[in-house]
DNA sequence: CGGCCCGTTGAAATCGTTTTTATTTGGCGC
DNA sequence: GCGCCAAATAAAAACGATTTCAACGGGCCG
């Protein structure tokens, strides 16, 4: 063999030459190059695979890390390569005054992603932000200070200044919906426009004639989405519009409570109500039993199934069910895929989420 | 002045001395040695605040400091000082067949936690388990792998061996709930035993005479806790106790409704439930609607409110509120204090909830 | 007036990696 | 048998901070 370490010659000659301190406490890649007599440089190109090292190197090196259960310091990696082995998640957190349920299935999302960044080196580390606003100033952050390898938000706004702030710097980040400009990034989404779609079209069939959409602010792009599915019911089946029924609002019980009371007081009131997500239904609900009426009588709801408890309901209710923690999975595995120096042409998933029938949504009674 | 930089005079003489490379990005500790002049060392004690320096020194340093706008490395400070200020969150993922409302409460947890980081180098650190034991193994790794410098968990048992661990490791955590050994370690409580107590002694004082305990698992803490109080309201009101109402599950609502179900069709069914928290407690509202029983007639439920939509329950109900996203701020405070060298003895504290009444809970009806 | 101490700063080592560059050795061709 | 090349490995220089220790000058004491 060539280039073999010769520690006993070089030694007896009393020669300073590699001599590395042993070690204390865990092991590095220090006590590798003691333990096997390679040097440093060598450990480290056998344990990335790298192409210079002999097989029969690499074997050893590889045998004594398992043996002493050497795990490379993030630390020293971090520091010389730049990286942080952190993705960074924008996590909104409730404002002071809206404390309902709000973000319940953050939760989800964060267990999926953790669950995906399972066995890669990198960390999920969770920022809360208040609005957009400030999501862009940590996003800027994250950047600028270089606090994280790669970010990943939900709430896309249609116009998302964030996505286009870190595809100008391209900084590698996955996001949970889509803008409604035509920008290459990695993202998961949900098929809102088919949603609102699919509740509004059943209700319609069920015989509803006047139908509230009960929306997140249309700022947001699934807000929109949703008012284009809602709309696209009403023209295939060659009906009015109902547009004066749509109203927008925080995700809270009592924003659906209020809208409840507010839609059932004007001229002509809805019967059927398409809700968002389960804590504003839990409030349409509410709301409709304090005018004195009966869902699945007077009025007809269906809802986003976001924490599996519409069928606990009085009564349950129809949902849209959306498996949340599989779509974090996703987003976790598409970033990490981004990272890795994917395309991010191939990261793109749509979900269309599964109807769940637990009640006849037809009208019994009028209005 | 004695020792002041003469840089000038140095390079006059072509000497090398304190000769930094010139930074590119981001600015460091050399680049603000090039622009004061000082060596890096005395920047780095400068911006410490280390009595040796000067304070003339100290003001110009931290002049250059603002003007480049530098902001420390993690990654070097990281590298030196073994730290990794991160702190780990184990957040307990639903089960794969439980993902009803599971752990909807965490998203307030992590956002209070958050905003007691804000500030300081500290970063928060999301890392899923299954359970304790997996728990027990995750903590394992963040001591042994140096992957946090402080821990944050909850799901507390009575005799919990990751408390334990971490004790005997001497490793910095703080905990939502105390376990039964007199242990000495950071933590923030609900006064689970008071909160059972006051939810059952306002069933006896409405006229209940029968009642259930809708409990998790008895081998966590509080559930313990929660019997102890449920029987003090007993026995202070001289009333035979009712053990035999005692039942215990996961927190989601289907075990609240099977619950209800089974109960009522005992010999003595139960006409007050104490439920803990609302997933559960909507399990036992469409559980009791389903036997056609009405709540407020024919029996009272009185829960945890840990994500406020009890007030838009069927009938809305009687809750103790807990301001869940106030003891996560205090939980990181508490740990942030222990990072710094705070003794333990002080950063304990124990919330007791506030009862919302928003019903009678008077037995109206028999049984 | 000389030595010692003290106050202030600088130099250098260090943390654990990666990466570039240098060194060694054997084999091969002539 | 000599020189060159390629293969394999070692050495050294980073990355950005902290910390120990040395250096340097001035003031004070004898």
């Amino acid at each position: 063999m060539n280039g073999r370490p010769q520690i006993e010659t070089v030694e007896a000659f009393g020669m300073k030459k590699h001599n590395p301190k042993p070690a204390t406490g865990r092991p590095t890649i220090k006590t590798l190059s003691i333990l096997t007599g390679f040097s440093i440089a060598t450990i480290s190109k056998a344990l990335h695979d790298s192409p210079v090292v002999t097989q029969e190197t690499k074997d050893a090196i590889r045998k004594a890390a398992a043996q002493v259960g050497y795990e490379a310091s993030l630390r020293g990696m971090s520091l010389r390569t730049g990286l942080t082995y952190q993705i960074a998640v924008l996590m909104p957190v409730p404002s002071e005054t809206e404390f309902e349920w709000d973000g319940v299935e953050y939760t989800q999302i964060l267990s999926g992603i953790s669950l995906a960044l399972e066995g890669s080196p990198y960390r999920l580390a969770v920022h809360v932000v208040r609005d957009a606003e400030d999501g862009l100033e940590v996003a800027r952050r994250i950047v600028i200070q270089g606090i994280a390898d790669g970010v990943i938000f939900s709430g896309i706004r249609a116009q998302d200044a964030r996505i286009d702030y870190l595809i100008e710097v391209g900084f590698p980040f996955a996001t949970m919906g889509r803008c409604r400009s035509p920008l290459q990034y990695a993202h998961v989404d949900v098929d809102s426009e088919w949603a609102a779609y699919a509740a509004t079209q059943r209700l319609i069939a069920g015989g509803h004639r006047r139908i509230a959409l009960i929306n997140p602010d249309p700022v947001l792009s699934y807000a929109l989405d949703r008012i284009d599915g809602f709309r696209r019911a009403f023209s295939e089946a060659d009906l009015a519009d109902c547009d004066d029924l749509i109203v927008a609002g925080d995700l809270t019980a009592r924003f659906g409570k209020s809208s409840a009371l507010a839609l059932r007081s004007q001229g002509e009131p809805p019967t059927g109500f398409v809700c968002v997500n389960e804590s504003t239904t839990l409030g349409v609900l509410a709301g409709l039993r304090e005018l004195g009426l009966t869902v699945g009588v007077d009025a007809d709801v269906i809802a986003y199934d976001d924490i599996n408890v519409s069928a606990y309901f009085s009564p349950p209710l129809t949902t849209l069910y959306l498996p949340v923690a599989q779509l974090g999975q996703r987003l976790g595995s598409f970033l990490l895929r981004r990272l890795a120096g994917e395309e991010t042409s191939a990261l793109a998933e749509v979900f269309r989420p599964e109807l769940l029938v637990r009640q006849a949504d037809r009208l019994v009674g009028g209005h």
